[in-house]
DNA sequence: CGTTTTTGACCAGCGC
DNA sequence: GCGCTGGTCAAAAACG
């Protein structure tokens, strides 16, 4: 591959305090902060990712609210393993979908002070959000420290926008799910504080198996595993 | 020549 | 109502 340095990715969380317990009994979980990957070995990111991304994946037939939950065959130790033996720490996830506008830029902006950095959004901003704006596809996003802005997580994606939000030096790019009827998307852009670290947000939940490897497309039976 | 990216225009939501 | 902002559209350009 490229010259591409991946070195952490962060969780992002959406929780007020006061949701984290019910979120932990619902058994979803998150990252640590600031977790560092182990020194890959080739294509350790990807695959990685993959399997972040296949971890948070709800069967088809769950709510959307289930997003980030773990299936008993997909528990935190896959991804423990993934991380090198990392261990993760506390259960952090919304239940009520609420992202919105600009939540993802102002969790990694380092705007927010005091002590809420832990948490991925500020429980200010998400009381405004709640029962105002109207539920959104299930998202979740991640940051990446990485020289790439588009990492390979196992779909193809066409870009279908960009645009330069405020406070930023960098633009935002928006991308489809090429796949027809999957109507997946994904935003892509660089911290304004750390240009090293990319910010994906996916939107959505895929109706297909990833695309491009051969390996996904040669186990069929794991297919709805992987089925957002 | 089909597909993908670029980019300005447009639209909707939100705050004032 | 108005202006600002983020998200999407779509025509043109670029690419393979």
């Amino acid at each position: 591959m490229s010259t591409t340095s991946h070195q952490a990715i962060v969780h992002h969380s959406l929780f007020e305090e006061q949701d984290q317990n019910m979120a932990t009994e619902m058994g979803f979980f998150s990252f640590p902060t600031n977790l560092t990957f182990p020194t890959p070995p080739l294509g350790c990111h990807q695959s990685s990712l993959k399997a972040i991304i296949s971890s948070m994946a709800p069967n088809s037939s769950q709510p959307d609210e289930t997003l980030f939950s773990t299936t008993p065959q997909r528990s935190r130790e896959d991804l423990t393993s993934c991380f090198g033996g990392a261990q993760f720490l506390s259960l952090h996830r919304s239940t009520l979908n609420p992202w919105a506008l600009g939540e993802v830029a102002d969790c990694f902006s380092g705007k927010r002070s005091g002590d809420d950095h832990h948490l991925g959004i500020s429980a200010i901003k998400m009381k405004k959000i709640k029962g105002r704006r109207k539920v959104r596809e299930p998202r979740f996003c991640f940051k990446t420290m990485s020289d790439v802005d588009v990492l390979d997580d196992g779909y193809k994606w066409r870009k279908y926008g960009q645009k330069v939000v405020k406070n930023t030096q960098h633009p935002r790019s928006y991308y489809r799910c090429t796949q027809d009827n999957c109507r997946v998307k994904k935003r892509v852009e660089r911290l304004a504080d750390d240009p090293r670290m990319v910010i994906t947000t996916y939107e959505g939940r895929h109706v297909h198996s990833p695309s491009n490897d051969l390996e996904d497309s040669q186990s069929p039976s794991q297919l709805g595993d992987f089925l957002w």
